[in-house]
RNA sequence: CCAGUCGGCCGGGUGAUUGCUGUUGCAAGUUCUGAAAAGACGCAACGGAGGAAAGUCCGGGCUCCAUGGAAACACGAUGCCGGGUAACUCCCGGCCGGGGAAGCGCAAGCGAACCCGAGGGAAAGUGCCACAGAAAGUAAACCGCCGACGUCGAUGGUAGACCAUCAACUAUGGCAAGGGUGAAAGGGUGGGGUAAGAGCCCACCGCAAGGGCAGCAAUGUCAUUGGCAAGGUAAACCCCAUCGGGAGCAAAACCGAAUAGGGAUAGCGCGUGGGGCAACCCACUGGCCGGUUUUCAGGUCGACUAUCCGGGUAGGUUGCGGUGAGGUUGCAAGCAAUUGUGACCCAAGAUGAAUAAUCACCACGUCCUGUGUCUCGGCGCGGGGCCGUACAGAACCCGGCUUACAGGCCGACUGGUAAU
C-alpha cells in the first residue's frame, strides 16, 4: 500500500500486538484482488538507516508467509517496533504467523 | 628515536548463495489493474551511496511568478587591504590587534615560530558599566600626605601686651604620590621639582597632529610639533559605506474522472451626470495592481438569466540521470587560492523511497600468550580468544560552511636526545 488513506482505513481494524511489532489486518477489496501490505516505521525508532533495515527485515519475512497464509482482499498494515530490528529470523516469522491467524479469526463475522 | 603543533588522504577486501532496483536486449498477450491517462507481469547481460550522502546555515544554476519613470522613507545583509571565483557570509596571500616559552631592557616595554580575532566609526549623538568602592566619567577624595596669617605648648627678646624661632594639632585650605575597591580609576617608567604633590619641568616609552619616504592598498617608518586632551561597550540604539525582487523540483510542463466554481456569447440594460429613439458615445466618481508614501503615466474590475466552451483537483507521465561551473591525469603560469592547455573517460536514479542478507577466507585494531633482539621500553616473528571494525543512506544539480566519526596512512614545522 502507498496511500495514506489506505492506512487510515484500518486504524480502527482487528489488530494483534507483540514485542516485535502491531499488526492490523481486515478485507478492503474485492476477493480476487491481490493481497495488499503496508510497514509503518516511525522516526521514534531510529535514524534512516535504522528505519530502512526494519523495513527490509519486515519485507522478507512477509514474502516469505503471505503467499501461504495471506489473505486475498486483505490488506494488512504492520507497525513495527524497536525489538524487531534485533530480533531473530526465526521468532519474527513465528509472531508474523501468529498474528495473520488472530486476525483471520471470526472473519465471516467481520 | 621521542614529544608537540599544523595540514592532507583513506575509511575494509575476495569468493559463493539468495534477494531488491534501474538501463539495454530478447520474449510475450484479443493477458491483468484502471473510466482514462498510464502501469504491472518472463529471461539474460551490465550498472547500483558518502566524506560527510547529514544539518538545511550561506552562495549559484535551473523553473515559474513579478518587474514603467523619479524622489524620499523603511527593512535586510555585508564591513581591515589585495587577489581568486559563476557567486558567496567561502578560499588564498598580506596588514593590524590580542595571547605567547626563550631572548633584549634598570624599568615601562619590545618580542621570532605558533594560536585566536563579525577587524568600519566611541575626538556626531543617546544609553549602559552589576557587586564592591569616596568616585564608573563636565570627575571625585575613604584611609592617607602637606599644612597657616588659626589653636595650644616650649624657648628667647623684657614681667605683661606684643614680636621671633621651634614642635604638635587642625580647616568651608592644598594634594592625588602611596594604600584600599573593581573587569576597568582620567597615560607609563625614571629623574628633577615641591610644604606635600601634580606633564609642573626633563629623558625614554606610549598617544595625537600635519608632513617626508616605502607600499596598488590595509599599513609601516623617519624626523618635527603638541604636552596628554581621547576609559570600556556598536554581538546596545545609532552613524557611514556598499549591496539587495519573490517563491521553490511539493518548482514547472503535459495527459486527465467525479463534484463545485471560471470564461465567452446572447438577453436584460448595470455607480453618477449629460447626449441619443436605440446601439452607443462623452465626462466624472469608486475599488484593485509594485515593501510603504508622494507625484506623473499605465493596466484592470462591478447585477441577473440562458446557452456553449474550456482550464484546474484526485490520479498519471515528464522534469530525472546527461556534455556538466563533469571526472581522472600530464604540462605550463602563480608564494597560494586558482587559471590556461593537452590526453583519456561518460559514471546510481529510487519516489511508503532500491543499493541488501547469510556464510567462508583474508585484512586491520585490541586482549591473552610463546619466542628473538636491544638503548628495557618498544620492535620483529608465531599461536589463540572470536572481542571490536565507526559516523551514517543520494531524493533536481553544483560551490562552500558547520556538525558526527572505529581505525589507519602520508607530509610539513618546532623542540629534545643520541650518533656521524
Amino acid at each position: 500500500m502507498k496511500k495514506r488513506r489506505d492506512f487510515l482505513r484500518l486504524r480502527k481494524a482487528k489488530t494483534y500486538k507483540c514485542k516485535l511489532f502491531a499488526m492490523s489486518g481486515g478485507k478492503e477489496t474485492a476477493e480476487n484482488s491481490n493481497i495488499r501490505i503496508g510497514y509503518t516505521v516511525t522516526t521514534k525508532l531510529g535514524n534512516a538507516i535504522v528505519r530502512n533495515r526494519i523495513k527490509r527485515r519486515l519485507r522478507a519475512v512477509s514474502a516469505a508467509i503471505l503467499p501461504e497464509k495471506g489473505l486475498h482482499g486483505f490488506d494488512y498494515v504492520v507497525i513495527a517496533r524497536r525489538a524487531a530490528l534485533r530480533a531473530e529470523y526465526a521468532d519474527l516469522i513465528n509472531e508474523f504467523s501468529t498474528a495473520l491467524d488472530h486476525i483471520h479469526k471470526n472473519r465471516s463475522k467481520g
